[in-house]
DNA sequence: GTTGCAATATGATATATATCAATAATGTTA
DNA sequence: TAACATTATTGATATATATCATATTGCAAC
């Protein structure tokens, strides 16, 4: 369950720099005094579609599903938000309500803000709401290439590219244990579960990576990336 | 050729009241001395992949393409941007250079902003930095969303949703003329021409529309929504 | 007008991907 | 530990989509 935790001054916090190093001091005070920081276990939702927006959330460690329930057609796997994102991304300051549901896939820290401090910040410091401006332009536009970059390769390059996503994006390692079911990983990246397995499989074969349940090897980094490359 | 067009006054712009309501009048009196109108015909790329970002544009009327090179791929057609659309998009707080090219496909008149008076201004009035980070907020969603509805579609889905999206987002009419060509379509769809058309003879053998070189009209609304819909 | 070229169109075929079926492995609960 | 459910795996087959070939139409340059 989520739970409340220790509050450490944002004066301390790493992420201080990254977003809220411009602010004033009294407002940096606020802050400090209204954030709440929370812990969430593995598998643990952390925004349902459709829920009210009223909180500014960030994430300081852990890893994020974002999806989206989409009828009975199933669930369309949006992304991942890894440290430093913020949630809510698309919607917080067009939207009343959340589009996505975000899930824990590992066990996360996020802090939460109240959106309407965060917005009367915005008002009242131009240098804060500028930096915010580009954060958020540059996690949309992070998000669309994803997109884009996934749906013009066919299944062996899509396998590929998201393998050398975890690798370079979330895990900064050739070796990782992959934060979801390979169902999860087809809606992802818009392909079926037999032929996630079965090119995963593929690449085992062929020597390019090692699998051992969720744990996964890259071995010839060249070879998949020349795979992510040409399809 | 683009040019320079006569300049009203922002004061009886039809789209003051969209972004520029709460400026103070100091302020808008300078977007009125320096911004530019310009006029682009029916082809005329607006911006080209790499160019230097240093103005802020929206589009006032017409009608404009946003792709992008993939090497010897071909072209990402990304998406269109109609009127009151900010042009630049995603990164023009984000980055140096624009990411994507961006051509007229209908005769357009944008409105460009020396993108520093722009940021300048953010700085200082809290309340435009807010109303700003709404409108590209809602404009990102939109064109994730867009992306994500068509990628999880099949062809002769894919193609209902681009017809009613031309009826319904663009053209507010179910005759309208393409203001692109069947390979762009595809382009943006991501389909091969020949499917286009093919599906496209399809739906006019089934009388869901009707096709006069590039003027269709959607005959059958409700059918082709239910294949929008269910496949 | 004619020439050349791109866009549109249609059919036949090849390829990629989904679907179906069956089993094995793994994790979860009583 | 057994019983069950979920996930992972593999093979066979059906379906969707791309590719290739060829013709036609429309359009711009000369």
């Amino acid at each position: 369950m989520s739970r409340k935790v220790n509050i450490n001054s944002c004066n301390v916090c790493a992420y201080k720099s990254f977003l809220f190093s411009s602010l004033h001091a009294k407002d940096l005070t606020r802050v400090n005094l209204t954030k709440k920081e929370m812990e969430y276990d593995q598998g643990e939702v952390v925004i349902r579609q459709g829920e009210k927006i009223n909180k500014f959330m960030y994430l300081k460690s852990g890893l994020l599903k974002i999806s989206q329930d989409i009828g009975t057609v199933g669930n369309q796997f949006i992304g991942l938000a890894t440290p430093l994102d913020f949630i809510g991304l698309l919607s917080v300051f067009s939207q009343e309500n959340y589009q996505y549901t975000i899930t824990a896939v590992e066990p996360s820290s996020m802090c939460h803000i109240e959106l309407e401090l965060m917005k009367e910040i915005v008002k009242r410091d131009g240098t804060f709401a500028l930096k915010l401006l580009e954060k958020m332009s540059s996690m949309n536009e992070a998000i669309l290439r994803n997109r884009l970059q996934i749906n013009r390769r066919n299944l062996r390059g899509r396998i590929a590219y998201i393998l050398l996503y975890f690798c370079r994006e979330v895990y900064q390692s050739n070796k990782f244990v992959l934060p979801v079911s390979r169902k999860e990983i087809g809606e992802l990246i818009n392909m079926r579960t037999e032929n996630v397995i079965r090119i995963l499989s593929e690449f085992r074969k062929d020597k390019i990576i090692d699998i051992s349940g969720k744990e996964i090897t890259i071995l010839d980094t060249g070879r998949i990336q020349q795979i992510c490359d040409f399809g």
